[in-house]
DNA sequence: AAAATATAGTTGATGCATCAACTATTATCC
DNA sequence: GGATAATAGTTGATGCATCAACTATATTTT
């Protein structure tokens, strides 16, 4: 029984999700490691807002990022062990921490860019932008549904 | 900046995917700790194909589940240490282990169906049946995208 | 101003995903 | 039939997600 044949029978939603989330994470991975760069998806996708906004705190990439504090900060934990970022406390608010890209940091992004934007159009390939965007749409009322905090 | 503000800004496919593969999980969770059982997407997952096939392996499982054969392994190992599954070697190919639901496993899998029904409907609520169709294809194109061995 | 509360971030524990390396068994190939 | 290759499953290491408990700082309440 070849993978097609599968994906027919494995019709379930949620395994379908589940199975496009960490395609996803493969590829990207692949591709980095093919051009020679050690990340993985979710610490790019930490480091995309940290080069886009001015000094962003924790609390900031956790809502950009749709991730738990706990995650952003084990992942700016293991950024900052690659020397690819630093934590500096605000001035103002003693409890808040910023994170700033090194000069490292800004490389590396500056190198990965172009490979997610690789994985994007692979992951897209043969699916028309009306399909994307109706997609789009059901993720979105998806997650609606699935907030918890509105139960 | 409520969620909905968020959700629009953070459009990023993979976000959207990631987000509502883990409100998935932690909607399925919630439902079956309020019912009183404390057991995981993945293990229901896994505890499913159990229940309807005949003792499948550990092979078996991993194909339908869409999941990889050290996951299969492990959650596996989870369903037995808690007494819901047991292991069998197969008795021809003794490389074969084939899993079988205890009395246990059957009857939470029979409490537990009607909590993962519950979370299907909650998932697709303001969903119509053709949206749903549609979003399926576009998730099985991805997969077929995403499939790392035919590149 | 002192007490209570809220917020930002960290730590510990557990579960799952992935990759590579491994054991054990079976199938294939001269 | 014996060497080689393939297959089924396990183990170890690392990364991420989640929850609860925690520290430290800031804000609110009275």
């Amino acid at each position: 029984m070849d993978n097609n044949e599968l994906l027919k029978i494995n019709m379930s939603m949620g395994m379908l999700l589940m199975s496009a989330h960490r395609g996803m994470y493969r590829k990207f991975l692949k591709n980095a490691q093919e051009s020679g760069f050690d990340i993985s998806l979710d610490q790019w996708m930490v480091l995309g807002p940290i080069s886009h906004k001015v000094n962003p705190t924790h609390k900031d990439l956790a809502e950009f990022c749709l991730k738990d504090k706990t995650s952003i900060s084990r992942i700016v934990n293991t950024l900052e062990k690659r020397e690819f970022v630093v934590r500096v406390p605000d001035q103002l608010d003693q409890r808040i921490k910023r994170v700033i890209l090194t000069p490292q940091g800004k490389e590396l992004f500056k190198h990965t860019a172009p490979i997610m934007e690789k994985t994007r159009k692979e992951v897209r390939k043969d699916i028309s932008d009306n399909e994307i965007e109706s997609f789009k749409n059901v993720l979105i009322k998806i997650n609606k549904n699935l907030n918890l905090e509105n139960d």
